[in-house]
DNA sequence: AGCTCATGGCGAG
DNA sequence: TCGCCCTGAGCTG
């Protein structure tokens, strides 16, 4: 259940694991199959992520191409692997290693064009140090889109899912209800370098962290908190509760079948 | 055991 | 906008 940093991080996991490594690939699912009669023997070249997208690549110059959705999950794992439970669409294996993928949305193998059209059809990636905010700017500032759709929008913004989406908003004080065109140019560029840090250091950490440190709970002198997906955020999840700022209540509402969360005072408009 | 929800995205209408 | 796909965790009984 993953935004980009916790991809990035997966491509640079697998990349450690089987890299320059000749690997065994399987389907015990069956529904890569195919795939894996295609790649198993060969060599990892290069393991990348743009966006929620993740690419590895073989010698003979086919990639697997892997979109977890909101339920595709890796597991890794050292030395022998275990016998293949639930539903297992794929797994990467060395002598040393293995890596087990469950449930992902997209699953195939694609070839260099066809790896290049995928990568064309998103928008720039915050943790790529090749993205250009241009091409998310000319899109933002010609929309009548609220601020955050678009942020979800994978064609705008590659990576950004539903925390960073509220989180960046909240520490822009920007309401998601604003529309695209309504976005500065200053604003826009400061949402997109705060997506660059906040979204590296996402990659680092594997989790997620927005809040300040003069705005932590310990800080504030309120009880500290954990949510299931381990980060520490301002508005995310935190439906019916106070904003650690100005105390109103934050609220939930649905976008576009999407939660969204964001305080009312400190995002009004 | 069964229900609900989740950091996503697609296609039909 | 809705339904659907994919899986597992965390509830409720």
């Amino acid at each position: 259940m993953p935004e980009g940093n916790v991809i990035h991080h997966q491509a640079r996991r697998l990349s450690r694991a089987f890299r320059q490594h000749q690997v065994r690939i399987d389907s015990p699912q069956g529904r890569f199959a195919e795939g894996a009669r295609l790649l198993t023997g060969h060599t990892v070249t290069k393991v990348e992520a743009h966006g929620k997208h993740l690419f590895i690549g073989f010698d003979n110059r086919r990639w697997i191409h892997i979109h977890l959705g909101l339920f595709g999950k890796w597991r890794f794992g050292t030395g022998e692997p275990p016998e293949p439970q639930g539903q297992l669409r794929l797994r990467i294996m060395t002598d040393e290693r293995y890596a087990e993928l469950r449930g992902p949305t997209v699953c195939e193998v694609l070839d260099a064009a066809e790896r290049k059209a995928a990568i064309a059809r998103i928008g720039p990636d915050p943790i790529r140090k090749d993205a250009d905010p241009d091409r998310a700017w000319v899109k933002v500032h010609r929309s009548a889109a609220p601020i955050g759709s678009l942020l979800m929008n994978q064609q705008v913004f590659a990576g950004v899912g539903n925390i960073y989406r509220a989180e960046v908003l909240f520490r822009h004080g920007i309401s998601p209800y604003r529309p695209g065109r309504d976005i500065t140019r200053e604003e826009f560029d400061a949402i997109w370098e705060d997506l660059v840090v906040l979204m590296t250091a996402g990659t680092k950490r594997g989790r997620i962290d927005t809040v300040r440190l003069e705005h932590l709970p310990e800080a504030m002198g309120r009880a500290p908190r954990e949510d299931r997906h381990g980060g520490e955020v301002y508005v995310y999840r935190r439906a019916g509760r106070e904003c650690y700022l100005c105390d109103t209540e934050v609220l939930i509402a649905d976008m576009q079948g999407r939660n969204l969360y964001w305080c009312p005072a400190c995002q009004m408009s």
